[in-house]
DNA sequence: TATGAATGAGACTTCATTCAT
DNA sequence: TATGAATGAAGTCTCATTCAT
């Protein structure tokens, strides 16, 4: 009779939150963003399609809030000392990190590289994308300038485009990409 | 007026199709393909929407030949000798082609990668898709084999993934990326 | 803590309804009927979604409470001796009194001429409001006639006219709407 | 085998734009605009809920069109001369149409009070309505001046209520509404 | 009494595709 | 060959209302 407290209502939506960001990052990945309608999640999540709009305005704010995220929990593994600089052993690190999560978050990277393909939905989460990326090159820039390497800016993006390369690759093609090997030859190059 | 002949009627038809297809092709690369509808198409290309499709049976179609095109095309450049075996000599020109291409066809280089990224798209030129990469995959693994490398086809995959996350970050951000400082820098490491 | 008394639970529930209805009314006023969510009302009201529903059984029993407490408010004016004959200073005191409420509940009085406007809201509150324009043009008619008036009905319906056209505008527009010159001018012309 | 010409289409487009905007109308007038919706239009004209996205962006805009051309067509018989003054032959003239439109065109007088009662709607056409309001009250208020009336304005804004006021009336109770007699009553009063 | 998560019908709108001319 | 009116399925989103707590 009495009603629910603010907790339990905040673990409700928590979890209700999580389980349609779970699904929709699922169908995104698997069918494409367009091809996913809020129907076939709400379907998959075994909820109502109005309780989703119960929890995200819109079906745009649901990429959005899925980019975001993930975004965020790349910033935090980026520069573990938070000093700007990655040591020798820093891009080693940060080059296995980055195998690592990409083969555990396949989902989650093969949204992040169709992002980057859909012009509407590039542009709902440009700038934190944007940020993302030249703040990534400016540290692998300067990784590569206190090694001493002639051309630290181009090195840094020749590395980046070479994860980027294969981290589509290994989204692609999961199963025959030998992502140990190719992460090995990589930390060879840099390391 | 005397009736057009049979072939100033191909004539009509072919520089038609080529009319469709390079609208849409700026369309899909600029807008997306979702976002972009037949009648924009129709609009842009200043001809009708039943128009088109006297030319394509459907949307799909429209870019499935655009894509089909781009890959002959490529086969094409690859291997000019057809002998399926890369000399140094064709890697640096393999390698300097695509470069060139990458710069020249923009519009198209964004589609291919696009087209990666959107699943029921996807769909429709996997095949194609997959001897293309097939293929030249084996083709470098050739080439690095007669090199004497020790592991000739992580190191193919190495270069196809470098290739690739280069013509993406190209594609991406044409104004800003380093195109001839990356592509000497490819070369050095491969020649 | 004494458990409440019936009474105080009487309290309590009528003072909830007039929030309701107050804050009800102020949105259907300002934002429209349609334009009006329950969730809207809860909202500003301070209180939830589903405690509304335990007051009202629907949407439409809000307006047809509020249009309903409205007109009966009306009769109580409309003939203060409740002998359904109007003297000629009742009939000042009538004008007097419709314009003085006019301007102090605008919201309820747009929401009266909006009624008239929404088909289905009409018919909530219709028989209602047939009574009190019968009853309303019957004591005029009744005046006129007992002033000797030639053709009382219609000197009754031209007032009506009159003074709801007054009220529609003065309700559109209440800043510019002179209202106390206009009041005036109708008394001059019938007392 | 040739296509419609120019011309077929454009009448074509005409006929249907009309049966769409009388459609609407009528739909508009006897069950209210929110209650209105599309697929009733679509279906009572006897198309498709697609096609009258192709005549009209939205139904705001169906709304729109139908409260503008009615504007236009008052301002038109407002002051015949064009001389932006009422003689007193003009305003027993502008009384007398005033009546016969009101009643030509009940649902479209349905419709134009039901806008200055609907919030959301009334923004969609409040500027046109308001040159409409301000202009023939500047008339009215011109008129009453030259004939020597002690407060032309207020005059202007009583009259302009009064016939506000029976349009009103008679609009929503056409059957019962003393018509010709309340008409010479108010001819009477002013001229 | 009071809460707000949850539902589901139904609204508006888009767009690939068809078809009469 | 060429046009654009016409269709209808499907998508996004809103909101009155219910219900477990």
């Amino acid at each position: 009779m009495t009603p629910r407290t603010e907790q339990q209502f905040e673990e409700i939506r928590e979890s209700k939150k999580r389980l349609i960001l779970d699904t929709a990052l699922e169908l995104f990945a698997t069918e494409g963003y367009y091809h996913t309608s809020i129907s076939k999640i709400a379907e998959r999540a075994g909820i109502s399609k109005g309780l989703i709009y119960n929890y995200f305005e819109s079906k745009e704010e649901i990429i959005k809030t899925i980019i975001h995220k993930g975004i965020d929990d790349l910033f935090r593994i980026f520069d573990p000392n938070k000093d700007g600089v990655l040591t020798k052993d820093e891009i080693r690190f940060f080059i296995e990190q980055m195998f690592a999560i990409m083969h555990r978050d396949l989902h989650f990277w093969k949204l992040y590289f169709m992002v980057f393909m859909q012009p509407p939905v590039l542009k709902l989460v440009e700038s934190r994308l944007s940020d993302l990326i030249q703040s990534s090159l400016a540290m692998l820039t300067n990784h590569f300038k206190s090694e001493g390497y002639e051309d630290p800016r181009t090195e840094a993006i020749l590395l980046g485009a070479l994860l980027d390369g294969t981290g589509f690759h290994l989204v692609m093609n999961p199963e025959d990409f030998p992502v140990e090997k190719i992460k090995e030859r990589i930390i060879k190059m840099y390391c």
